[in-house]
DNA sequence: GAAGCAATGCAACAACTGTTTTAAGAATGA
DNA sequence: TCATTCTTAAAACAGTTGTTGCATTGCTTC
């Protein structure tokens, strides 16, 4: 069985303790989670001790009230059903100034990365890769917010060949590459809630087209899943008034990475290849270079 | 990210449910243990939903009440508590081939991630988003793998308003825009090694204009780094044959926070215009349209 | 257009929540 | 023994809970 937050403080000072109080405090130390899950009437109830007396239990441990007991409660089972990474910062700095919320962003897009590593999620990801994998060609379709992701994934896909066509463009012209693909190539869209349109429709005509989609999304509720032949999904909840898309890109480096995995030496081959071109065109500096504009 | 005993069956319903039972559905389906952690109404309220939609959707769903629909929940974190010990040991199964690189490469993100919470860091960014605040206006330049972070940074910031300007555009044209620039403005310059050379030129030459560079790049030594005002640094070590850039999308998202929060009132009056704009657009939908191409 | 309809927000409801107060009881010590 | 302190049960409290009925909205379907 599972112990509570309190465990050792309340053994601590049980001593200490009234009978009654005495026998609230070792049905807490029984069924810690009840703390959380019931409410406290029933709780006391079922420790045969008066409602008052779990209040005053909350206060002798130096609780402003039983409230705040069990927010502490809930906060273990919280973590503990997420994984592990964010156990210390959770509650220790839940200021409202900047500095603590740079921080609290940061320990929590830490944690959702962190959480992508459960099985099913590692799972669908390979499945993701090996389609890619075997794909003729890849058309990534990103919009809106989740364009940082399409061209990412397009970007570092173009190191390792030519692969994948980015359907991006001035005028509306996004989706017209689309009209030279053929079943033998996958499109790759990347939207999450609320879904852009364009970017719905242009997944359904590749599905009319015999293409097979494959969705980096938010959700199993998302309409791209309903057409996918495989998913993954993301968490893009944030502190702020936005979405985070950090996530995603961690994913879609995850899915560049098991793509180059499985062709080590090809994947060197271009990198290399790609090295000497933009060398050869003077792309990069080490250090600040004689003005030219 | 844990699944609720009712994952599926709401899945498969989901498609029947009215749009203000789908957003409660979706909310329950990404933080299920808050069914049982939090009263009825805080969580109709978390969803952004009425608290009686709440009891319509468990209503919906088959129960009498939403009193069940908790208890259901409940159960399942009672018993999930238990059986925490062989979660524990999954984790670590760390072998060479491709799952487990997926592993490690998320581990090694979310793990960089949380080490940008250093007061270091957090203090260098304070810097930078209270330059960000009180410049004029804000060139954003990122070339290459760069131009996701560039680029997402002044989308989210194009929903606050027209601040910042993207310094990009086809045929070489892209530092362009900084003509109009004066000293009353600043660039904000994304790069890291091999740093392309033509980001380095832009930046000088806004220097030269009398305008403070504020960086997001990867060392101390960084040529960005001796001509920036403020420079904020992040780690782009990966197990694979490229940088990750998740952790610089990260800190461009933190900045956005910071910047939104400095000025909450108008970034949801902002937000709010963009959003009453988008949906007059008919930018986005809830499940496929009806195909138009 | 108009009629019908499902969906939604709102306000009122009784029931229950955690807390505080009160007073009776038990234990302690001189 | 009586006075004092500590403990407990019970009741009263304001605030919140889950629920329900009703009015309004927006959308189909004649």
């Amino acid at each position: 069985m599972q112990k509570g937050p309190l465990h050792s403080h309340i053994i601590e000072r049980f001593d200490d303790m009234s009978e009654q109080l005495q026998q609230a405090a070792r049905h807490i130390l029984e069924h810690p989670q009840e703390v959380a899950l019931v409410s406290m009437r029933e709780l006391a109830r079922n420790a045969g001790v008066q409602p008052s007396t779990m209040t005053r239990l909350a206060k002798f441990l130096g609780f402003p009230g039983y409230e705040d007991f069990r927010v502490q409660h809930a906060d273990v089972i919280r973590v503990n059903a997420d994984g592990f990474a964010a156990r210390a910062m959770q509650r220790d700095e839940a200021g409202a100034n900047d500095e603590g919320l740079a921080h609290r962003m940061l320990q929590s897009i830490s944690g959702q990365i962190a959480r992508l590593c459960e099985p099913e999620t590692l799972s669908r990801l390979n499945d993701l890769a090996v389609r890619l994998a075997t794909a003729r060609r890849v058309y990534v379709l990103g919009l809106r917010s989740c364009h940082s992701v399409a061209w990412h994934f397009h970007y570092v896909m173009t190191l390792l060949g030519e692969k994948t066509v980015h359907l991006d463009g001035p005028a509306g012209t996004g989706g017209d590459a689309l009209i030279r693909a053929t079943a033998d190539d996958v499109l790759l869209a990347v939207s999450i809630n609320p879904y852009s349109r364009y970017t719905l429709e242009v997944a359904e005509a590749a599905v009319e087209k015999g293409m097979s989609v494959l969705a980096i999304t938010d959700s199993e509720v998302s309409p791209l899943v309903t057409i996918a032949e495989h998913a993954v999904l993301f968490p893009t909840e944030s502190h702020t008034f936005f979405h985070t898309l950090t996530p995603a890109l961690a994913i879609s480096e995850v899915l560049c990475g098991l793509l180059a995995s499985h062709d080590r030496k090809g994947a060197l081959k271009e990198l290399k290849r790609v090295d000497s071109y933009l060398s050869s065109m003077n792309t990069y500096s080490a250090s600040i270079p004689r003005r030219k504009i």
